[in-house]
DNA sequence: GATAGTATGTTGAATTTTCAACAAAAGGAG
DNA sequence: CTCCTTTTGTTGAAAATTCAACATACTATC
């Protein structure tokens, strides 16, 4: 686990735990590291949401597949961010969305309920993690927040100005990268892909925008 | 504030304390009421978001209005339900959202850092409140993931029938009230009125729905 | 119970998206 | 480098939404 310590630390779950006290904990935690290829399932919609996930390296995408095969990105997952929590947290039987690797991952696995219940060593940190987990959930209210002002948008122009304007908020600057692909970031906008397509398109030829791949300029 | 224990008692932020503790603590909080009218702002965007707020009577809206004044109806909040506090609890300075009456509402207002921050008094319920919080939090995160479930289908259609059925199931009968009406509803689904109530009237030509006012069955 | 005001339903034209099919470009493997 | 696969861009037709305008139904209040 050790080698891990440095992302660790950047994880917002760990906020404010003592290097030292982080290893006796993740075994106290029963955490275990799992590895995914890339595009592979690392949980399926369906399955029991006992587990906490922690991207140790590579990236995740938070997905929904509708009764007609028709794909939403609800969330990118990046290097030390965690996901599936709420479901566990909430004590949810099934999980509601699949978790897809993006890249090939190092997953941390954490049972939800060593975190919530204090153990029998008497570990002084679950009070911490609780926490941890509760400020890491209202950014993650806030983030859906944003995600609805965006697609709240009624044109396919509209979404992706929007998305746009706050991804470059976010990185505070004009020029950045997105972490999706045509397909995937149709699929997170809620928009169809050619017609994404053809927007870019336009937008670049009135001179609003800049792009190559996955590289976004704001003009 | 004792009359309002009833209702406290509900509310999940309060779970599992007792019922004399209840009392002491909102003092220790300083908690204290508010009336707001019908269709009166409860919280401005842009307001600092430093309260957490509660429904004792009446219900609220949560909507984003956005540069072209259309409106956005992120969720709806009832009684005993808490509203405000991911932007509290995760350190946002200013609102991105509006909170307004639904209806005549008594709102119970309480200042996050006076939760998050053990006080000088050394109340013992600090450790309670957050845990309620972070599984308060996580139930709201699984609420956005059904939104979005909702308002990712492509047509008007599928958007109404997918919030219906989720409505039916959450309230377990197939005939049921919704908290909107048609405008509202429209604000909710991301669709234009005039083509919801166009639908609407379609499916229960179709005899897949039966509704009179905000009352709606599925056959 | 008449009336004013709000909410809901209806309709056709304009706009936009979706769908399907294909072309072009980029990337990977040998 | 070439071939093969995947991704991205383009296009036109079909479908759906939006918009605007108006008709009808409902509600509250005097």
């Amino acid at each position: 686990m050790k080698k891990y310590l440095g992302i660790l630390k950047k994880c917002p779950l760990f906020d404010d735990i003592e290097e030292e006290n982080l290893i006796r904990m993740l075994g106290c935690l029963g955490a275990k590291v799992e590895l995914f290829d890339k595009k592979y399932t690392i949980f399926a919609e369906g399955a029991p949401a006992k587990y906490i996930g922690i991207v140790l390296s590579g990236s995740a995408q938070i997905i929904q597949v509708d009764y007609y095969g028709n794909r939403s990105i609800l969330s990118e997952v990046e290097q030390a961010e965690v996901f599936a929590e709420a479901f566990a947290c909430a004590g949810v039987e099934a999980l509601p969305v699949t978790v897809v690797a993006d890249e090939p991952c190092e997953i941390m696995l954490i049972n939800c309920s060593h975190i919530l219940n204090t153990c029998s060593n008497n570990c002084g940190f679950h009070q911490k993690l609780i926490f941890n987990l509760m400020q890491d959930l209202a950014k993650k209210t806030i983030m859906f927040h944003q995600r609805i002002e965006i697609t709240s948008k009624r044109t396919t122009r509209e979404k992706l100005l929007t998305y746009l304007s706050l991804r470059a908020k976010k990185v505070g600057s004009d020029s950045f990268d997105i972490p999706f692909d045509r397909q995937e970031l149709a699929d997170y906008l809620e928009v169809e892909r050619s017609g994404l397509s053809a927007e870019i398109s336009r937008l670049r030829a009135e001179g609003v925008i800049a792009c190559r791949k996955n590289h976004f300029e704001l003009l």
